[in-house]
DNA sequence: CACTAAACGAGACGGTACGTCCCGTCTTGAA
DNA sequence: TTCAAGACGGGACGTACCGTCTCGTTTAGTG
């Protein structure tokens, strides 16, 4: 089985639901957009739409979240980690063409995926966050009395509900992020001078 | 149109979702649990499947949040407001066989409608919690130089968090539930002592 | 049963179908058009759809053959009747709004009831010739040895058919329509001199 | 496009419509009769029930007028001829299951294609029937001051009289046949002695 | 003149068929 | 073998009518 092949096919479902929106999809659509025929895309993916749709989501959301990863490597405080993340992933998602135009038509997929990805994702984020906040305690930052994963487990659940809906906040105001990351993220944790 | 085949249609809709899940019911399978035609259903719904669909979700969705509303009608405390909801909430979903099935099979619908209903609903909780965060800072009970309606937003937030993936968190023994409570929801509210 | 009633349904339906065809006439088209209501019809057509059309057709094309009757009333000859009744039809055909759209988008519904009423409209066309053809050959302007009948039938056929397809013929130039009928219709029937 | 296919679809019309008549045939009937797919007759005939019938009626009556042709074929003369077609043609008409309850239930189908073919098959008829006059004429069988297409043209309108409503003639009987071709066919034609 | 019975308007409903769309399977032939 | 091309079965969708039925309202017609 080729695997160039199945990049391509990949490649193509995501322009398609870019474009078209995921409802309005077809395989056809995915196998023109991708130079490829149908018969193809079920050799490649067996268990046809649902397989497909679903793996390119999942790949597209991974890649959304490594890309976050990356952009909080250098921060060396936990506030910085959180605002970051929180600005990065509101960027990405305001600039990703296929994941507004899937949220805005059809926030479902991203949705299932988050839901499945949500513990995964979780237990990704709350291990980055469980290991700084350590190094946080250990520095006298943070709380000494904190259960360092539980904590984490709840920064993550904020950061999944304000990025999907910030709300009031506007995270693009370097002002505005600072006082909910201060307020509503580190309110709890951060020592008490 | 008469309003008792709506009903009807309506709960066909959810028997059926309960019962195969919401991508193998179709249109035909809604008519016959309802002892309707096929045709009436679409003089009643012109939205066709889409609009069906949405609104038995979002009709039992409401009807979800309202069992909640009238479980915390007697608390007078926020930490047992809090609390109530959360199990009143966790049992529910437990019990309700329909959004079990929907959540296992498919999230989509349900997260869509949570997700539009996402504001609204937060709106309704916010505002209660708002209230009753008042009367906690009147009482003395809560800090005085909190926000009442963004902490209330906060709050709630974490509600729906725990509420549909609580993680590690029982929700059904009371001293998790109350540990929860404290050190995840009221931590930076309650007044210090 | 107001037959008032029936009337105006009647014409809802000849006027309807002149404008859009039989195929694209509903009973609620007609309906409309008569300003009645769509049960009122089934009250006065139980048939359905098809008894209204087939009253409709039938009453229009026995009208029709009446004006052609009505036509050659004064004619004396043989000749001049069939002249005149050619001419008579053919305009009527050319001028009849109805039986034209009817006939380019639908000849079945004409047909059926022409074949239909064939046997009837030749009875009485026949007739009508037999009776002249016996004053003919009383006159000793046809020969003697016909039998009137059958002539009359025969001459009733080459009507009807020079009337749906005059084909080479020209209907409206007097001269052509003279000699159509003496070599073709006449041709064996007048007296040899 | 697999013409095979096709062909099965065609003959499942022409099965249906024998069995209920046409008006009683649906495409899913014709669908299963052809051992097809619905979808697939529509890849077939993407103009739908329209076409279908059209082609499958237009087929049969080609086919008919076919035969009258070939049985033709050996007759030197012009009553044989005509008489033969005649013959022909009405047991064609009598034995044929389809034409039959063709005509029967819904002549509009039969008429239609006949009105649509009355030029084409007229136009056959005829020039089979002008060739044929011009021998009869060079043979000094039929009078000379003939035009030979004016008078086929006119022998073509009785022939389909006659044979789609035969009236008083008895087309079976030799004598009663050969009476009508005789006196109503060949009378102004041939040579009188 | 009231009162009843027929005719009607309005419209919900069951049902049937239509034409369309898409999915997933399978076959055939060419690279 | 791998793939393109495409025919096919199957299933659901949304639409359009049809014919039936049930209400409530008008309109006559009669005691």
């Amino acid at each position: 089985m080729n695997t160039a092949t199945r990049g391509k096919i990949l490649e193509g479902v995501l322009r398609c639901i870019e474009v078209d929106g995921l409802a309005s999809t077809s395989i056809e659509d995915v196998a023109r957009k991708a130079s490829v025929s149908r018969a193809t895309i079920y050799r490649h993916f067996p268990g046809g739409r649902e397989q497909l749709v679903s793996e390119a989501v999942t790949w597209e959301v991974g890649l959304f979240f490594h890309r976050i990863e990356i952009a909080i490597e250098n921060e060396t405080e936990l506030s910085g980690m959180v605002a970051v993340a929180l600005r990065t992933g509101h960027e990405a998602l305001a600039d990703h063409g296929l994941l507004h135009q899937l949220l805005r038509t059809e926030p479902e997929a991203v949705l299932t995926e988050l839901a499945v990805a949500t513990d995964v994702v979780l237990g990704v984020i709350v291990a980055l966050i469980a290991d700084q906040l350590e190094r946080e305690i250990a520095a006298g930052r943070a709380r000494v009395d904190l259960d360092p994963t539980e904590a984490a487990d709840h920064l993550g659940r904020l950061f999944l509900s304000y990025l999907g809906t910030p709300g009031r906040w506007d995270l693009t105001d370097p002002e505005s992020l600072d006082r909910l990351v201060r307020t509503q993220f580190l309110a709890g944790i951060e020592r008490r001078s």
